[in-house]
Formats: structure tokens, sequence, C-alpha cells
DNA sequence: ATTAGCACTCGAAGCAAAAGAGTGCCAGAA
DNA sequence: TTCTGGCACTCTTTTGCTTCGAGTGCTAAT
């Protein structure tokens, strides 16, 4: 059944108000911007309380949405925001020194998006198994080498390796060839006890050698594939009213802080970069989230890895303000490590020129 | 002055009952424990207060720690704990599985030492200026080479570099040739324009390769130079009821989740492996941290590197115990990293027996 | 020097009244 | 019909007041 328009805009006013103010939001305030009388408003209000999108929490205290109320808000009315041309200048600015070790730049994401929204922030990039492109052996010197990985994804992971006996040049450049045709294109569930057993006898390899350079490269395989998940800013919670209460607080940021439970949730996230999931209060799995919202966006990590930044709120979030600076981001991200612009054009729709803002 | 054996042990009562409850402690509750009346206690406590040991939230509440009463508690009252043996077990156990990456390392100890002694922890590794000890440039394609730098701290550094233009092999060892000669055993500091510059004219380079391997080469030395502070467990403040004001939580939390501060703090740490500091209230020098404690203990990480780990509590922390605590963690780090057993013995004095615990 | 006793102080807890915000509903106007 | 003003009602919040109790400081007696 299709909402009236008036009910449609008063539904939106008091979604707004709400988020505004934390404050239920009650008919007389709103008379002035809708344009009609209070009475009128109550009777609208009380509809669309039966109708399950908004709720009193007690007979006399204005209306707050429900979950229903803030998720019809962010499928039709919410109203796409875009940047202030300061806002998007500061996350450029943040973005602009590419050229960073990944997991750093993680880091500075959550930073960066927990302080533009005034929200916890998480962000992570999920990859794609990786295997090795080629291996170099450095000699350093009779009883210490280092191996350098190349791997497919172009990362380069090393380790210096001492050992408690002499090997020769030879013994090395021997081993390097062996890597390179047996370990390379393979992933790290490939690297099985008998490839191992082979390279050895191929190598005569009494000093376990071959053992040791191998279980490098599976970790470097396996570290390569989990994703760090990076949480930044838990502590805006505490700004927020709903978190007032040091148990709630406390309970939340238990949650979050350990990253890895964001991560169960993933699947559920469509996987084209650009795209943005809100998750209302009840409609998250985790009890802990239960009311709390979560808005995510999903970026183009380069090399087929895709990548999410999220952030972690009241369901009073301001979904509006936190989804365009989300876009934004993700968008920024996805053009500087995978050079894709987003489908939607990027900085001239999303931002708001300063001459533009009016209100 | 010194103070009647009476006076110490009404001080160590009210600091310890202080610390147990978080309520003032009044002369009624101390009568039994220290064996007169309440009356006599009073007097006593009065006097405590006038000496400035004591405090009064208000007339008629009981009496508090004052900050000096802490110092004076923590420098001569305070009973060295040790550790239960299932403490110390969890400890080394978390501690056993070495080998890992220093990083990882330190935002594991980071977690133990909260989650052992429920206050937020920060865990971090100070190393001494480093240099590189050698470079290899590793040659994949026309386009694309990787320099692998090792460092005086044996880590080992590298980057895979892709160019807009082509080089070749005799290039890539030239380079290789210049840079171990000229850029081997300088620190980040001493690595000058002129010496780039010195150094371009000799490879006849006019791609800016040198420049490029150059500030690689600056960035790892820097980053091998700067410390991560790894904090942990910023949420434990809230279940302190200091903290339950939600204001105050936020602006310690955020002053402690920046770790950068506590280094500012670390000079003047005494450096010897194993000592342990306390600073109380007003003696710390930031002001978000004047009404919070902070105990911190140095540990040998190894090739001459000093690490710190720490704890920041409220003034009403409970010293013994996470003195106890931290020094028995730092003595397993320098074991772990540098094989050196902390001077005073270790597991034997530190640990309670299980058959020892009475009280 | 210690103790018992007593008056005093001051915060915490409890309670009732008042204030205020908002609702629901009805009767009358548009 | 649809909207509006009005009114009674509900429920929370605030305020001021009282009471209670823990704890003190002082004094006089042991």
């Amino acid at each position: 059944m299709e909402l009236s328009e008036r009910k449609k805009r008063i539904l939106t006013a008091v979604v707004e108000g709400y988020i505004a103010t934390a404050e239920p939001v009650g008919s007389k305030a709103l008379a002035e911007q809708i344009g009609c009388s209070s009475a009128t408003i109550r009777s609208e209000m009380s509809e669309l309380t039966a109708m399950g999108y908004l709720e009193q929490p007690h007979t006399s205290a204005g209306r707050v949405p429900s979950p229903a109320g803030y998720r019809l808000y962010v499928n039709e009315l919410m109203e796409r925001q875009r940047l202030t041309e300061a806002e998007a200048a500061a996350i450029n600015d943040k973005l602009a020194k590419k050229d960073q070790q990944i997991e750093k730049l993680m880091n500075e994401v959550g930073q960066l998006t927990s302080s533009m929204t005034q929200y916890p922030a998480y962000a992570l990039a999920v990859k794609p198994p990786v295997a090795a492109k080629r291996f170099d052996f450095i000699y350093v010197d009779q009883n210490t080498f280092i191996v350098v990985a190349l791997l497919t994804d172009n990362t380069v992971k090393n380790k210096l390796i001492h050992l408690p006996f002499s090997v020769h040049q030879e013994q090395i450049t021997t081993l390097s060839a062996l890597f390179n045709a047996n370990f390379t294109g393979v992933t790290d569930r490939e690297i099985t006890d008998s490839l191992i057993r082979t390279t050895e006898r191929a190598a005569h390899d009494t000093y376990g050698l071959v053992a040791v350079v191998a279980s490098f490269t599976m970790e470097c395989l396996a570290a390569a594939r989990t994703a760090p998940v990076r949480v930044a800013g838990a502590s805006q919670l505490l700004s927020q009213p709903e978190f007032r209460d040091p148990d709630k607080a406390h309970a939340l940021m238990n949650f979050i802080s350990d990253g890895s439970h964001l991560l169960d949730d993933l699947p559920a996230v469509s996987p084209e970069p650009g795209s943005l999931r809100v998750t209302i209060g009840p409609e998250n799995l985790a009890e802990e989230l239960r009311d709390s919202s979560v808005v995510m966006a999903s970026y183009d990590a380069g090399g087929g890895m895709r990548g999410y930044i999220g952030v972690v709120g009241p369901t009073r979030m301001d979904y509006s303000s936190v989804a365009a600076k989300l876009s934004y981001i993700a968008a920024g991200l996805s053009r500087l490590l995978a050079g894709t612009d987003a489908p939607e054009g990027l900085n001239n729709k999303m931002v708001l020129k300063e001459s533009e803002r009016h209100e």
C-alpha cells in the first residue's frame, strides 16, 4: 500500500528530526514544517504508528521511527546528500598520498571514515587467493640468505633465513630453481606434504631447507588471503546519547573492536563496487548489533580484490550524510587502488559546490 | 618525618580498601582490621589528612588516598604481589608461540596485558636508528624490478617498482652497485639531497630511478625507527566506576587511543630492563592523564632494542597486582626476544604456588 | 594514649507536588 | 469529507522537601 504524499513528508520529518535531536518528535514541532495543524499531524502520525513506521516510547511522548520507518526512509524517502567541497577536499587530501602499504592505508581509511562520520568505522580488503609468481634467493653469507617471493597480486614478501649450518651459493641456486619450478602458481592450499617431500628429494635436502622456505611461502600466501580488519574511532560511540549508558557502550565497543565479527556479515553484501548496504537495528544478524545500524560500502581494491568500509552507529544514524561520505570515500579508494571510477561519474555529481549550498 | 607503624597500617588499609571498593573508607570499617577503636582511627586519620596522605571528598564521608598517599603506598607500603600459577601459566601460554612478526607480537602483548590487568594497555618497542647493510635488485621484466634492502637490524624490506619506461638488466646492475656503495651504512638522516644528486650523476640517471629507490630507502629507515604503539582494550576503561561519566571516558580514550602521546613520556622511564615506573595522577605531564595513573615496564627486545608495556587506569588502580603482572610479562618478553632473564630470577620468585595461596 | 559518647555535617534516597509535553478524541468549520 | 481548535488525560521530568545514615570532630572519662 502506497503512502500519501503527506504521510511521506511527515515520516521524513520525524526521521530527520529524531536524527538531529535524539528526542522524540511531537506533533506541534511538525505542524509548521508540514503546513497544517498539529491535530492533523496527530491523526496522520497515529496512522503511521498503526502501520508500523513510527513508535511511541510512552503514551505522552512524541513519535520515534521504528526500524521499518528507517528502512522506508533509507529506501525511498532519503534525499541523496552531496558533500560540500570542503568535505570532498578533506577526503581527497587524505587519499592523495597513495603508494603506501595496503595495511597502513586501511588504517588511515578507517580513521578518515570515522572522523568524517563521527561514528566508529572499519575498513578491510578481502583478497582472492594468491600464488607466488617467482622466487629469488639472495645469498648473504654462508649462514644466511634471503627469500624474496613475488606474489600474483604484485606484493613482494621476504624473509631473512639464518641457518645453524653453512650452505654454498650453489645450494641456494638449486633451491631457487626448484622453488621456481614447483612452487609458483600454487595457492596455499595446494602446498601439500607430498609436494614438499618431492621437492626435498629433488634437492637432496637433508637439512630441512626446503621445509623452511615452503613454510615461509605458505605463511605469505595465507597472510595475503586473510584480511586484516581495521577498526577506528570506537570511542566515538560515547558521544552518541544512546550510548551514555557505559554498559551498553562497553558491550558494543567490545564487539566491534574485535573486527572479526564483521567478516561474518560480508557474504551478504552485494559485491558490485560502489554499492551501499544499510542494515538497520534488528536486521542485523549479530545479537550485539540489534539496536545499532551498519552502513557498508564496497570498493574495488584492484587486482580482483574487493574492499569494504563501514560505519557502526545507533539506529538513529544520519544515514543520508553517512551514505554520501562512504560512497565518496569508496569511490576515491576504487580510483586510487584500481584506477576505476565508479560507474556514476564521481566528483561532479557527488560534491556540492560551495555556491550551491543554500538552505 | 617517619610515620608510626600504625599510621602506615591505616594508610595501607585505606588505600587497599579504596582500591577494592571505589568507596571512601570510614573509620568503623578500619577499627576491626587495625585492632583499636574507631575514635583512635579517626584521630590518626585526621593527622594523615593533615600530612597530605589522605583526602576527604566532603566532611562526612570516609577518607580517600591523595596522590601523595598512593605514592607512599607504592614506594614503601605495597606488598610485592606474586602471580598465581594459573596467571603465570596463562601468560606463558600466550608468549609461547614466538617467532612472529614483531608487529603482531606487540599487538598480542597489548591484548594480553589488557586482559590480564583489566585496564587499557599499550605495548611498543623503541628501536635504535638503523641503516641498510646491503641492497639487492631483482630484475623482473623490462618495466619492473624489486629492490630488497637488508637493514642492520636484520629485517628485510622490499618494494616492487613498476616503471613507465623500460630498463635493461645492466642498468639495474649499475644501480645495485651504486646503492651498495653509497647508501649502505647511512641512517635516514644522512641521506641528503647532495648524496642523491651525486649518485644520480654517477648513474647517468635521467629517469629519476635513483630518486625512487632512495626515497624507498629513506622510508624503510624511518619506518624502522618509529615505533608503532599498540593500544589494546581501551574500552576496559568503561568498566571502572570513575569513568561512568561518558565524557570523561571519551576524553581519556581518545587520548590513549592515539598512542603517540605515550612516546613523549618515554625519555623519563628508566631504561634498565625489568624496571617499573608508576606515575600517579598529577605526576603525569599530560593534562589528560592528570587523574589517571600509568604503570610502565620496560623489557629488552634484543638487538639493542628497548621495549615498553604499560597500563593506564584510574588513580585507584590496583598497583600491586598490575605491577606484578607487568613485571612478569616484561620478563617473559625479555626472555623471549633477547634471551635474557631479568636480573631477579624469574618464575620462581614471581609466581605464587597454588599451595601457598592462603588468605 | 585510648576510648566511649554525642552533636553535627552532608550526601543519598525517597516522596509528593508541580510542570510540561504530547496524545486522543470530539465537535464544529471549511 | 477533511481539517482544525479545544479539552481532558497520561505519563515523564523536574523540583523541593524530608528523612536517613554514615562518618566526622570534639570532649570527657578511663
